[in-house]
RNA sequence: GGUGAUAUAGCUCAGUUGGUUAGAGCGCAGCAUUCAUAAUGCUGAUGUCGGUGGUUCAAAUCCACCUAUCACCA
């Protein structure tokens, strides 16, 4: 079986990808970097295969969180959003993505495709129209999103809870019921304003997403989270916002504008038409139906409904075809937690390349992607461990403890013939399991073969000791050949480890005097042939490094902590005393009325079937008949602490406060703890010397 | 609160349709080697497969409930 001769005889496979737009509010960080990565590997390895694969992205600039950002710093959208391409654009390229075309979605091409888009849909009959009531900010004079809307939720009555549901109870309501509500943009109350909204008829689409999803474009991960919306029934897709906003207004529609949501993924569109302006690509023969290309979208799973179900549905209302397929991958986690600034493991693209080699970064990613939704650990012991291992002390220790024997015995030439046919056989023989582990976005899976076929080549060159050989005689032809093996192995290597690691290719490339390598190239031997110096081709991962990465990471996160977290759409001034302004005044006999007390913790447990409260036993001491007062209080904390860290531990409760009946028992009394919620509530615990039952003034 | 996913050696992960003593790499211990960026080779130890209960001749694998982590709720 010859695949090169197949391979030459076929045309090329005309493949179209795309990774998700960055939003242009914030820095790249290595969530982004993971992603982008696991295009790019694709996509180099396609083009290593002889296939026509083109690979486009652009920022994502449109929306309120945008307008809010540039004001607070007082520049325009425009221009904030100009600079940060810039940024994104030099992040992307400190990691070697890639990219035929790298456009915005605030682009003329951009405009004129959604506009489009919208004209196509309304002409079929998939928009429509009707008034909506919404929250409207009358400092501002704008509408508010869900999330810039603060109040008490109106179930459980706790304070400081966004717009649609309550972290306390979990209850999910409308922004409209909550219990003083205020913006947090302005701390103004908001009024409720009606407002005409244009929606798209997504319902229409059920049948034809139904089998969409269903079709083996999806994971069936998320072909099963997907049947959650379908079965639910699908609702029409709110796709208009009010002005102000920055964005595209509607045709003939003054004041409204596309929600950012409309225009994304006609940015996908407009990144590859600029492209094919300048390269005499086809724009229909990508996006019309009836053409052999193929269509694909790396995506994250948190924006997996945008993909898999508006995407498609718009694209088949407007006459064009779906795409092939859309992946989706997890989240990039640090040493097992979520990337957080607080807690200092927020890393920025930036960071990385400031201390670290980018190649590292490609390799570690690589050797933990899978074709699977699950989340990335970056755990930086295991980096540091894996890369030094894997990179240095096998693959290229192979070329290493080779190539001295070549330049000193033989003036770099290698022998005519490879010893050991078979050993180099069998690396040949791995091409297509490794390809198509490649073709599957299995590279976890291509990385352990690869490293499995290194290990055997340290093996061989153990097991022929040319060393030995060497010591009698410099020029033995056994040595030459023995070497020579040796190094044609690791060109396999390296040919397979090329979609990976394509700086250290190119050196590879230099080191052995070659044509750049493809995948096909493994079917040839280097043969009698002259190779140059051996010099490091890639140097260890410096554990300093590391440290000083991180340091640099933890010490920009304390003046960064007013920033808006990456996409989150938070306003820049974000204090807790600017979402929280402090209460109106009290006197102090109001006050004197809430009876605060020392508690010992005397046990703590989980609440079968309570998503966020421990039951809290609190010891009180003894009254003034000598009896133990006990109270019960179900707290709402169980996302920060688990419950043996609690017992034996003293705090502050509400000891007078209306005993409540709840889901579980009754709740006598509150504990007092601080934080917005989540990870980070801290308990209030007393100085050493409190003791249960002193009152707190 | 609802829903989808995840939980396997110190660390990071494999484990196909349920089938003998559960695997790999790293790390660790011992030995060998010294050509190589303290790299390499050989040998070895290490797991209540998140918990509880169930189905079965047989469960890491199937079912139920619970716990933890991640995500989504237009």
């Amino acid at each position: 079986m010859s695949s090169q001769s197949l391979n030459l005889a076929r045309k090329p496979r005309r493949i179209l990808v795309t990774s998700a737009l960055p939003y242009a509010n914030g820095p790249i960080h290595l969530g982004h970097i993971m992603e982008v990565v696991q295009t790019d590997i694709w996509v180099r390895f396609q083009q290593l295969r002889g296939e026509d694969c083109v690979y486009v992205c652009a920022d994502d600039t449109h929306g309120t969180a945008i307008m809010l950002r540039a004001e607070s710093e007082g520049i325009t959208p425009e221009a904030l959003i100009a600079r940060v391409q810039a940024e994104h654009e030099r992040d992307y390229a400190g990691f070697n993505i890639g990219f035929d075309q790298y456009h915005s979605t605030h682009s003329p091409e951009n405009k004129t495709l959604a506009q489009a888009l919208y004209l196509k849909l309304k002409a079929n009959g998939h928009i429509s129209r009707r008034s909506i009531s919404q929250l409207f900010d009358p400092e501002k004079n704008l509408f508010l999103a869900d999330r810039f809307i603060k109040g008490t939720c109106p179930k459980c009555k706790t304070p400081d809870q966004y717009g649609d549901n309550c972290e306390s109870c979990n209850a999910t309501y409308n922004p409209a019921d909550l219990i003083e509500p205020r913006s947090t943009l302005s701390g103004a109350t908001p009024v409720l304003r009606d407002s005409e909204h244009f929606f798209f008829t997504l319902p229409v689409f059920t049948d034809m997403l139904k089998a969409w999803t269903r079709s083996g474009a999806l994971q069936e991960q998320v072909a099963n989270k997907l049947s959650e919306w379908l079965e639910g029934g699908l609702q029409e897709w709110d796709i208009s916002r009010d002005a102000p906003y920055f964005g595209f207004e509607i045709p003939g529609e003054p004041g409204k504008y596309f929600y950012v949501w409309l225009d994304a993924p006609a940015g996908y569109m407009a990144s590859f038409e600029v492209f094919c302006k300048r390269s005499g690509y086809h724009f229909d023969d990508y996006w019309k139906p009836g053409h052999d290309t193929e269509l694909y979208h790396f995506i994250g799973k948190d924006i997996v409904n945008f993909h898999t179900l508006f995407w498609p549905a718009i694209l088949s209302s407007v006459g064009c075809r779906t795409p092939t397929g859309v992946f989706v991958h997890g989240f990039v986690t640090i040493n097992g937690h979520k990337m957080s600034k607080s807690r200092g493991t927020f890393i920025n693209a930036r960071d990385y390349l400031d201390h670290l080699d980018p190649e590292y970064l490609r390799y570690y990613y690589a050797a933990k992607l899978s074709a699977a939704v699950d989340d990335l650990d970056l755990n930086l012991d295991d980096f540091v461990a894996r890369v030094n291992s894997d990179l240095v002390g096998k693959v290229v220790n192979i070329a290493s403890r080779c190539a001295g024997f070549i330049t000193k015995g033989f003036d770099g030439m290698l022998s005519a013939t490879c010893s050991e046919p078979e050993l180099v056989a069998e690396f040949q023989a791995a091409k297509d399991e490794i390809a198509a582990h490649y073709e599957a976005r299995e590279f976890s899976k291509a990385l352990r073969q690869i490293m499995a076929l290194a290990d055997k080549a340290n093996q061989y060159i153990a097991d022929k000791a040319p060393w030995t050989l060497a010591k009698t005689d410099k020029q033995s032809p056994e040595v030459q050949a023995i070497c020579s093996t040796g190094l044609n192995l690791f060109r396999l290597l390296i040919a397979y480890l090329k979609p990976v690691l394509p700086t250290m290719a190119q050196n590879v490339e230099r080191f052995l005097a070659i044509e750049p390598l493809r995948f096909d190239s493994v079917d040839t031997l280097l043969l009698g042939h002259r190779i140059g110096t051996f010099e490091p081709l890639i140097t260890r991962v410096d554990p300093a490094k590391i440290e000083a990465m991180m340091a640099a990471v933890a010490a920009s996160a304390a003046p960064a902590a007013s920033e808006a977290p990456v996409g989150a759409g938070l306003p820049a001034i974000n204090t807790p005393l600017s979402t929280d302004p402090i209460a109106p005044e009290i006197d102090y006999a109001a006050f004197a009325k809430v009876d605060l007390r020392i508690a010992r913790i005397v046990n703590a447990e989980h609440v079968e079937g309570a998503e966020k409260l421990l039951k809290l036993s609190l010891d009180l001491g003894l009254d003034a008949d000598g009896k133990p007062e006990l109270r019960t209080v179900f707290s709402g904390i169980k996302s920060a602490y688990q419950p043996e860290t609690l017992v034996g531990r003293l705090t502050v409760m509400v000891a007078n406060l209306a005993p409540r009946k709840m889901k579980f028992g009754m709740s006598e009394g509150m504990v007092l703890a601080a934080g917005p919620g989540g990870k980070d509530i801290w308990l209030l615990e007393p100085d050493s010397g409190a003791q249960p039952g002193m009152r707190v003034v």
